[in-house]
DNA sequence: GACAATAACGAACGGTCGTACTATTTTGAC
DNA sequence: GTCAAAATAGTACGACCGTTCGTTATTGTC
C-alpha cells in the first residue's frame, strides 16, 4: 500500500467518526485537514470534490458493516439465531466506539433522503441491500423451521429496521439507559410472532412441511 | 396582529418548510431572505441569532403538532381507537404538504442529538413529551379494557415510534410504495399484541377485573 | 396629520466553505 | 544516487455564512 493509499485510509476513518457526530454535510474539508495536520489542498487532492469524500466515506462505513455485521452473523448457524446475531452485531455496530454519533447510514438516510446525488444512491442502496439481507435470513429460518412458513420477511426486516432506529432515538437524543432493554424487549416480541405456529417449544432440527 | 409578528409567521412557516428539506443546519438566513423577497439583515433581526431562528421553527413545528395530531386524537373516544387516531393522524403528519420533507422532529432527532445547545434540548423535551402522551394514551385504552392492563406503556409507545421511523424511513428514503401498508401492518400487529388477554373478540364496554 | 416606535434595508465585517492553480517536497523504482 | 512520479503544501478565488450597524421607510397612536 503506498503512502497515498495510506493517508487516504486515514483521512477516511477519521471523516466517518466525524460524519457520524456532525452529520455528512457538516463534515468539512477544513476541518478534516486541521484535525489530521495536513493542508487543505493536499486533503482535497485526494479526492476531487466534497460529494466524492462523502461517497467514498459512505464506501468504507459499508466496507466496515459488512465486516463487522453481516459476516460475523453469516458465521452463525442458520435459522433464528441468524437472525439473532445480526440484530447483536447491530447493537454493537451502533454502539462502536471507532462510530461515536452511532450508525453513519442512519444519519445519511435521514440527510440524504431530500438530496439526489450519488450520495443518496449510494445510501439507498446500501439500506435496501441491508434489508434484503435480513429478509433473506428470516427466509433461511423458515426453512431451518424455526419461522412461520407464512412469515412476511419483507414485513419481518421493516419492523427490525424499525426497532433499530427507534433504538437510536432513544439511546442518543433521549439518552434512555432502559433503551437498550426496550430494544431486546421489541427485538424478542417480534421474533416470538415471527415464529408463530412453526413450533411450539423444543428445538428438534425438524422442518414444518 | 402587528405587522412584526405577521413577517415573522410569514418566515417561520416557510423556514419549517425548508428546514424538513435541508435540515436545520441546511436551513440558511440568507436562503430564506431570497425566497421570501426580504433583505438578510430585515429578517435577522426578527431573530436574534440563527439558533433562536431554529428553536423557534421547533417550537411552531411543536404547536402546529399539538393542532394537527394530538389535540384531534384527544377528541375521539378514550381507548384503543384513541391510539388508533394518534397513529393515523401521525401519519397523516409526517406526509403533510406543508412539510414537503416530512417529520421536523425526526430530521431534528438524528441532526442535534450530538449537539448540545436549546435546539437540542428543546427537540428531548418534545420528544418527551410525544412519548409520555402515547404512553397515557395507552394507559386510557386499558382503563377502558381495550388493552392488557399488563402491557407496559412505555415500551408501547416506544415501539410506535419505531414503527413511525420505519415509516419515514421506508418512505422518503426508500421511496417504496408499500411504506404507508408496512406501517399500518406493523402497527395493526403491534396493537394486537397490546390487547393481550383483555378481551377476546366482541367490543362491550365491559372491563376487565 | 404629526411623530415616536417599529420594521425593513444596504453595506460591510471577519470567517469559512469548496475548489483551482502552481510550487515544493517526498516517495519508490532503477 | 538519480529522477520521474506521486504526494503534499501554499496561495488565492468567489461565494456564502452569521452578524453588526447606521439609515431609511413604514406603521400605528394621539
Amino acid at each position: 500500500m503506498g503512502k497515498g493509499e495510506q493517508t487516504r485510509e486515514a483521512i477516511l476513518v477519521h471523516a466517518l467518526r466525524l460524519a457520524t457526530k456532525l452529520g455528512f454535510e457538516g463534515l468539512t474539508i477544513g476541518r478534516l485537514a486541521d484535525d489530521l495536520e495536513l493542508s487543505k489542498s493536499g486533503l482535497f487532492a485526494h479526492f476531487k470534490s466534497k460529494e466524492n469524500l462523502q461517497v467514498q466515506v459512505l464506501e468504507m462505513a459499508s466496507r466496515r458493516f459488512i465486516d463487522e455485521v453481516i459476516r460475523p452473523a453469516l458465521a452463525t448457524p442458520r435459522g433464528e439465531r441468524r437472525v439473532r446475531a445480526l440484530f447483536e452485531r447491530w447493537l454493537a455496530w451502533e454502539a462502536s466506539p471507532s462510530l461515536p454519533g452511532g450508525c453513519p447510514f442512519t444519519a445519511a438516510s435521514t440527510e440524504f433522503d431530500d438530496r439526489p446525488g450519488p450520495a443518496r444512491d449510494f445510501v439507498v442502496k446500501s439500506q435496501k441491500d441491508w434489508l434484503e439481507t435480513v429478509a433473506n435470513t428470516a427466509r433461511t429460518a423458515i426453512q431451518e423451521g424455526d419461522f412461520d412458513p407464512d412469515l412476511d420477511c419483507e414485513q419481518f426486516a421493516h419492523d427490525l429496521q424499525g426497532i433499530m432506529l427507534a433504538y437510536g432515538h432513544a439511546s442518543r437524543l433521549l439518552r434512555d439507559p432502559k433503551a437498550r432493554a426496550r430494544a431486546e424487549r421489541a427485538f424478542d416480541t417480534r421474533v416470538q410472532s415471527a415464529r408463530g405456529a412453526a413450533r411450539t417449544t423444543s428445538r428438534t432440527g425438524a422442518r414444518r412441511r
